[in-house]
DNA sequence: GATGAATGAGAGTTCATTCAT
DNA sequence: TATGAATGAACTCTCATTCAT
């Protein structure tokens, strides 16, 4: 083998890296079914063949990308919310501002609606996210909830609810970016949005 | 031909339907891209090419689809929602209790599901539900807070930022249903998530 | 059945015949295998299943348009050749005017096309040609070189081979008109060709 | 794999080449529209997805085929006609001699057949004919009779006519094996036809 | 007789996966 | 380890033919 495409080949872990990356943009685009390995191991620089050298079917290959990139993100947030001992409304438009940031910039993750499509398919993607992903990020947020009745900021309420109730606008701001955008003349904004939602949702809970 | 088998056979109102109504259940459960035209057509009772004497492509059969189960339902909400005259509290809990009665009997509609799935593939079919059903009904649940607003009912705000808002933990709530369920033990129940929805949304939009 | 539908509808010798007018376009434009029944009704204003009132299988309605189309005209060609008694060269031109005059105003007959594209799978329509229609053919102008011989016009010869020989650049006018006139830039002209032909191919037939 | 298995298997030139035999036994027995991707495979000991891997359809199969059958031949022949400078009856007997060789052999080429049936499908093949084979075999024709006019070997016509009228009889051999032989009880011979014909279209062209 | 909805075998094509190199 | 040619099951869609009306 000639130095120059030696050179040109990358190492195990990046090989890997790169058809995660080319695989989520392949399945972002096209959605599992049509997203074709071939397309993935062409962008990734990679033999059709070498996908199946580190990935052992096209599901496997999708759970692997969920997992390499979700589990980060969720650590994140999980260790920013436990670790948060601040006023309530602060973290809440803190998390608020994070996800307008990215939706409102293009670059919306493809994951809740990779999900969401795929779940019928992918039962033990699904776990997976309810025990990896929506348990701890609830969790995590039930906590704040908890801590902020506890420090007599909020009225007293079931802490798990309230976590739900909070992120249903988040979702909401994801998925209608993933859905609408591409077609749509003037853009959804997320980032007024979920301040109109905070603003409600903390005098919502309020003591009476 | 015996009379068992003509008794078998189906009226063409009656096949259309019948075509619709399997498409239904094999989208839902595999996805577009998964359901086997060769299945629905047995679910059908009708042949593999008679499913094309109705429909031209699987595309259009899913379109199709979409139109005929949507199109009343939302008519039908929106009906409500423009007559609807009373007290804003117990429009949105009668709006709450449909929805949670639906889900929580287990016929969640694969609609925003199959909307999610196959937003890529399909724009027209986002076209076609952000004028038919978002549009319609936002305007409508927009129009009723604007009239809660004139009777002084709850505060001044933005109307139409109010119905997103009212709108996301209903959408949650189904995502929810359609995603976890299946494999979840002890299933979400949306009608206390709704109710607790109301009655801190509607706090946060007493005047102050 | 209102009047003015029934008026519409076509006596059955009528409707056979449009079937069959219906189907030589189809066949021309398309061949036997991508010429659809469907087309053949709708052109010929008949109902699909009607076809098959007339014409049992596609292959018998194809032989049954050749039989009916072919037949009248190689009993005339024939009846010209056998009673024909005046100089060779004259029927020869004859022979050559008609044959340029269709070719030459777009009307070529696709008979010859179809033979040649469908032989292997109708062998019965080759028989049927080598019988009803090459060898009837052949025959009369075997015959007319016979007695132009016995009158001293030509040379003594094999007249079937004459025959043969005669005919070869008809047969290529068909088919290059047939095959190239549709893309070609300047139409191939029948015309001066076949009277090349005649001038030349008489020169040869001389006493020596 | 068993040594058998593996010895089975072609390589890759021998792969292409072997799709493409069995393509024209497909064709000249079916003709394009009935010959089944299937059964070419089967028969070139491929795979259904393999004959994809070297033609992307079904039409760029024929096409190819065509190509690369039709091509050497038309240069070697057009090599012989442009290269020679003998007496002009000796040229034309051997190119009778070789067409005739080939026809009363069985070997008859079946690409005229398959010329005249899909030219309507395929106007790029017709293109494709017209360019290079008709035209450069009717030049390299035209070529030899205008220099035995030059010579004097001949009286003085117009030599692309002259090449249209030598060729018809050899096409109407061509066709005429290919048509009638399957089912003729004595078959046709070409080899006395064209003899008869070379000698009767030199006559014609003597001086007067 | 006439209709056209219904049938279902079969075609071309795709692509996840395998495997000889 | 890496390749990409090879495989073949599975898919959508077509259309000659049938048959209930």
């Amino acid at each position: 083998m000639p130095d120059a495409a030696r050179s040109r080949r990358l190492k195990p872990e990046q090989r890997e890296a790169a058809i995660l990356d080319a695989a989520l943009e392949a399945f972002a685009r096209h959605g599992f079914a049509d997203a074709r390995i071939e397309d993935i191991a062409r962008v990734a620089q990679v033999s059709k063949g070498s996908v199946y050298l580190y990935f052992p079917t096209k599901q496997a290959l999708f759970e692997a990308l969920v997992r390499r990139d979700i589990g980060p993100r969720v650590a994140m947030a999980r260790g920013f919310l436990d670790a948060y001992d601040g006023p309530l409304e602060i973290a809440l438009q803190n998390l608020a501002d994070m996800v307008s940031a990215i939706i409102d910039s293009g670059q919306t993750p493809i994951y809740p609606r990779l999900l969401v499509a795929e779940s019928q398919r992918l039962p033990e993607l699904v776990d997976f996210y309810r025990r990896e992903v929506v348990g701890v990020l609830l969790a995590a947020l039930s906590g704040l909830f908890a801590r902020a009745m506890t420090k007599g900021e909020i009225a007293q309420d079931d802490p798990v609810m309230l976590a739900h109730l909070f992120v249903a606008p988040v979702l909401k701001a994801l998925m209608w970016a993933l859905v609408f955008t591409p077609t749509e003349p003037e853009p959804f904004r997320a980032g007024p949005y979920l301040a109109a939602h905070i603003r409600l949702f903390l005098k919502g809970l309020q003591h009476a």
